[in-house]
RNA sequence: GGCCCGGUGGCGGAAUCGGCAGACGCGACGGACUUAAAAUCCGUUGACCAUUAUGGUCAUGUGGGUUCGAGUCCCACCCGGGCCA
């Protein structure tokens, strides 16, 4: 009887759907046992090609499928669900291109996707499937923007709140307003009531309706704002940073993308900046992930300054981390954009400045901001006041200063920034060091720069020297941290300070003086949350004729989509055009609302494809809930969990699988929501995701031929190292699967030569699991081999009988088994599942020269290989005897008594060489071990003449002797 | 340019806390079985020198350092990948 993969395959999946084996049970549902931990392990879920699945995708799926079965086998009550992020412009694309309505092809998709999954033997609890597409779920994720457009955040205790709160509180005169609208909150000024109002503040009561709904529009979450966005009118939508390439095109189409402002719907994730940077402390998250969410929220502690503008009431602010180099700013730097530029150019350059700005405007971002880029500028003729020592500082505008950034401006401290030291050295300008660099740097530049240093004091004083006189001359500028020097003015002095403590001093005396305060700055932007396209979800919004908001009731959700025939999105070659949404040329009966016989318009720009993936996790715990996003028993029990200390979790989710390239925008956008929620009151924990694994890539060769032309790789032979296509000589690359690269391999074909088991081992035994890695579709065989001879082992293909038996293993045997679960075990609990199955390996191979297998060690062996290859261990549990899913049976447990040895082998080192070898009792003491070492021949003969040192002995381990 | 991750046999990789480098698999080679092949089973397989053996030398990108002892820690550099600019 063979290994007939397919059948067994096909059988137990069959099982676990009939049986639902792999069902997850609530609290509050008939057989939940409340003394189960709870274990919640995600995988990021898919966007649901049209394509389908190739064998990379799935190594993540694998994975934590392994890690479920082997936590349910530890009595945990397991989550372990999968759904789908299905709104969002290529589904779109893909519906357009074949003429259908992307709610058909979606569910096409999802149902190719699922069967493929299925076909793994996942052990997901299909019943809680969702999709972001399903109205039962969108209709949450628009309640959630409700949320988000009825709160504000109060930056005294930096916490979500209703917005309700805000109007009770400025109706008490709690909180006062500037003369901008922003908040005065009393507490965090430090302001005593019986102080009185603070001068300037403008009360509630004195705004009329229309001013009091502008001031909360500027502090609601959700908020709509003219902002300049990246236009693709080709595509005819706005388009987020990250699906815009650094060549200014539209990363899909290849199509022109203009920075234009446009009125869009914002949501205020830059008052999170601080604690979403701070809450990575909460994460178990791998360290380069966080190490990027602290980049991308870009945390800059500083000063703002303001220079004042010769012969004027203007004054120019900048922003600055290093107001301690003050003293050596001698220039000032516009963004040409900047506001400023018309009031300060003079007559004679406005030639040369209009030119320079219609130059600018034509160049990108990223192109502008390239530091290797040659630097361009033009002087505007005006003359700004250094506020710290009063010196006249030229004003030009060059396009490395940009508007999105800090105020637009900059002061220039040559000396000291790479970017304003090239700029300097280009147009000639003075640079005066204000930070003395240590001594390393200055003999490593002048060393790089070709000067003479041999390092001897002398020539350090030298160094120091030239350094004062002509910085410049050290090719680069210094950076760092240092002492200050040439910073003193009447008033105070930083001169000798480490740069720490000058920033400190320099940024007291700006406020004291009035010209500047302490700021903490953040790179993050608020999130452009709309897109005109038709498949996204449609905003729970209104728009009253006098163009004031109206959201719509929380009972009248969901806002579904109108039926159209045309949803194609309006492209356009005139950058001018407007934006048209698909959802504009709804019929009116869907555009037009008539609440209390007034006519409302909804809004017809529809939400980002992040929207849905922000909480999906969420709606995995109740996915039927009718009442509430999350039932609040379920979102407790799943999320909160102790820690070892007895301290909960700051983060719910116990294990999230997925690729490192959400490391920023999903991880942060979800983070950003859940906390909104979390201060609100509807979730239990800080954090969404308590542990993160970032799996690797599968990537895989790829072949051309002498045109360049992919060929098939699946057609390729191998001959000598070398490789052919019809005969032909092909060159081997390699990079991502796809059809691009001919080179995709479907699990559909993987599943059907080999089976799933095999799929499955075979990706886990690659390599590890965080490691990108190389499909080779040669070396499958190895573990399709194993499964071959494990099934051999346990039936005797000729006759058909089982060769489990019940005799006592041999001692040797035993052992093995015994160190085997010990080895598993531990690989399971840090996801080395590759070593997991060396392992298995091994004592499979130890089977094979045996005519019957003991019970006990079969028996053992089939519950360790089951969460890595559960088709064929179940089949053997149910020849073992069980007809019950072996699911349900506990992890094997070692026995330590039989991991110790009663006499083990040491190494004998002489001098860190092994020269020979010892068997000692395992007790034995170090007299004794050393005696025994020093009586080996072959010690004897490297110690030779030589002297014994010293004799070092590590238990267990080693000896190691030394002798000279 | 900055930050992060990595570099170990012909190949994928193992070595979990500074303690025997190369587990396990692929490939290759030799043998058994076979008319033959596949499959299977049994060996060998880092390089070099020896082969009198329980032998020696060299080896974890390169060059230094710390240590009785370094793939593992420190410094500098080279190469590959990722993120940011």
């Amino acid at each position: 009887m063979q290994y007939e993969f397919q059948a067994i395959e096909q059988r137990w999946q069959t099982h676990w759907q009939q049986h639902k084996t792999f069902k997850a049970l609530n609290p509050g549902d008939a057989d939940f046992s409340a003394d189960q931990d709870k274990y919640y392990v995600l995988d990021m879920f898919p966007y649901p090609s049209g394509v389908g699945l190739h064998v990379g995708h799935p190594l993540g799926y694998i994975a934590t499928d392994i890690v479920s079965r082997y936590k349910r086998m530890r009595g945990f009550n397991v989550l372990h669900p999968m759904g789908f992020d299905a709104f969002g412009l290529p589904a779109e694309q893909f519906a357009i291109e074949h003429g259908v309505h992307p709610r058909i092809t979606t569910e096409q998709n999802i149902a190719n996707m699922v069967r493929q999954l299925k076909q793994l033997g996942l052990s997901y609890d299909w019943d809680r499937c969702i999709s972001t597409t399903d109205p039962d779920y969108y209709k949450w994720t628009q309640w959630i923007f409700l949320k988000l457009y009825h709160s504000w955040f109060d930056p005294f205790t930096k916490q979500a709140k209703p917005i309700a709160d805000l109007v009770r509180r400025l109706e008490n005169e709690d909180v006062y307003l500037n003369a901008s609208y922003g908040l005065i909150l009393p507490e965090a000024e430090g302001l005593s009531p019986l102080e009185g109002d603070p001068v300037g503040a403008i009360k509630w009561h004195e705004l009329d309706g229309e001013a009091q709904q502008d001031v909360l529009a500027q502090h609601r979450l959700a908020y709509l704002a003219e902002v300049p966005v990246n236009w693709c009118p080709a595509l005819g939508t706005v388009l987020a940073n990250e699906e815009v390439t650094n060549d200014g095109l539209s990363e899909r189409g290849n199509h022109p993308v203009f920075k234009r402002p446009l009125k869009q719907w914002m949501l205020r994730i830059t008052a999170f900046a601080d604690r979403l940077g701070s809450d990575l402390e909460l994460v178990a998250w791998p360290e380069a992930i966080k190490i990027m969410q602290r980049n991308w929220i870009g945390r800059s502690e500083g000063a703002m300054v303001d220079f004042g503008v010769e012969d004027s009431d203007e004054s120019i602010r900048v922003y600055t981390t290093r107001p301690d180099t003050l003293f050596g700013a001698t220039y000032m730097v516009l963004a040409p954009e900047h506001g400023l530029v018309e009031l300060l150019v003079t007559p004679e350059q406005r030639e040369a400045v209009t030119a320079y700005q219609k130059q600018a405007s034509e160049r990108s971002d990223m192109d502008r901001m390239a530091e290797t880029k040659e630097k361009t500028g033009i002087f505007t003729g005006s003359y700004a006041i250094n506020p710290v020592n009063g010196e006249k500082t030229p004003i030009w505008i060059a396009d490395y200063v940009l508007t999105g950034y800090g105020t637009g401006a900059i002061m220039a401290v040559p000396a000291h920034d790479q970017r304003d030291f090239d700029f300097a050295m280009q147009f000639d300008l003075p640079i005066v060091p204000v930070v003395l660099p240590g001594i390393d740097w200055l003999t490593a530049a002048a060393k790089r720069e070709g000067h003479t240093s041999d390092e001897s004091a002398d020539q350090s004083e030298a160094l120091v020297e030239r350094y004062l006189a002509i910085p410049g001359s050290f090719g680069a500028c210094f950076s760092g941290h240092g002492t200050a020097i040439n910073s003193s003015n009447d008033d105070f002095t930083l001169n000798e300070l480490p740069t720490l403590e000058a920033k400190k001093q320099m940024t007291a005396w700006l406020n004291e003086k009035g010209i500047g305060h302490f700021k903490v700055q953040y790179k993050l932007r608020d999130w452009l949350f709309s897109r005109q396209r038709y498949w996204g979800e449609p905003f729970p919004i209104m728009h009253r004729a006098d163009g004031t908001i109206c959201p719509v009731d929380e009972g009248d959700l969901p806002v579904e989509h109108p039926h159209m025939e045309d949803f194609k999105p309006v492209a356009s070659n005139d950058p001018d055009a407007p934006p048209q949404p698909p959802l504009g040329r709804a019929g009116e009966e869907w555009r037009n609302v008539t609440l209390d016989g007034e006519t409302l318009q909804r809004e017809v720009n529809t939400m980002p494809q992040w929207a849905g993936s922000c909480w999906y996790y969420l709606r995995f715990m109740d996915p039927k809930n009718s009442e509430r996003f999350v039932g609040e028993e379920a979102e407790n029990y799943w999320m909160t969990s102790l820690k070892s200390d007895g301290q909960p979790h700051g983060g719910g989710i116990d294990l999230y699988v997925g690729g490192a390239e959400h490391a920023v925008l999903h991880l942060l956008y979800a983070r950003f929501w859940h906390k909104v929620l979390f201060d609100l009151g509807y979730v239990s924990t800080p954090e969404p995701f308590g542990k993160l694994f970032n799996q690797g890539y599968i990537q895989a060769y790829a072949y051309t031929d002498e045109r360049g032309v992919y060929v098939p790789a699946d057609q390729v032979t191998e001959t000598d190292g070398k490789f052919f296509h019809d005969g032909q000589p092909v060159t081997r690359e390699f990079g991502k699967m796809g059809k691009s690269l001919k080179n995709s391999v479907t699990p559909d074909d993987i599943c059907e030569q080999y089976g799933c088991d095999t799929l499955r081992i075979y990706e886990m035994y690659l390599g590890p699991l965080d490691q990108s890695k190389v499909w080779n579709t040669r070396d499958i065989a190895g573990p399709h081999r194993f499964l071959q001879r494990l099934w051999r082992n346990f039936v005797d293909t000729d006759s058909g009988a089982f060769k489990v038996d019940g005799q006592p293993a041999t001692e040797a045997l035993r052992k093995l088994l015994h160190h085997t679960i010990k080895r598993v075990t531990d690989d399971m609990e840090r996801m080395s599942f590759n070593t997991a199955i060396a392992a298995l390996i091994e004592l499979n191979n130890e089977l094979v020269a045996l005519d019957t297998i003991p019970r006990e060690i079969a028996q053992p062996m089939v519950l360790l290989l089951s969460p890595i290859a559960p088709h064929v261990a179940e089949e053997l549990w149910n020849k073992l005897g069980y007809d019950n899913s072996l699911s349900g049976e506990s992890w094997p447990v070692y026995d330590p008594e039989l991991l110790v040895e009663k006499e083990i082998e040491l190494p004998v080192q002489v001098n860190g060489k092994v020269r020979g070898r010892i068997t000692v009792a395992a007790d034995a003491d170090n007299d004794a071990i050393e005696k025994i070492a020093m009586n080996n021949p072959l010690v004897v003969k490297a110690i030779d003449g030589n002297t014994v040192r010293k004799v070092l002995i590590i238990p267990g381990r080693m000896v190691n002797i030394v002798a000279k």
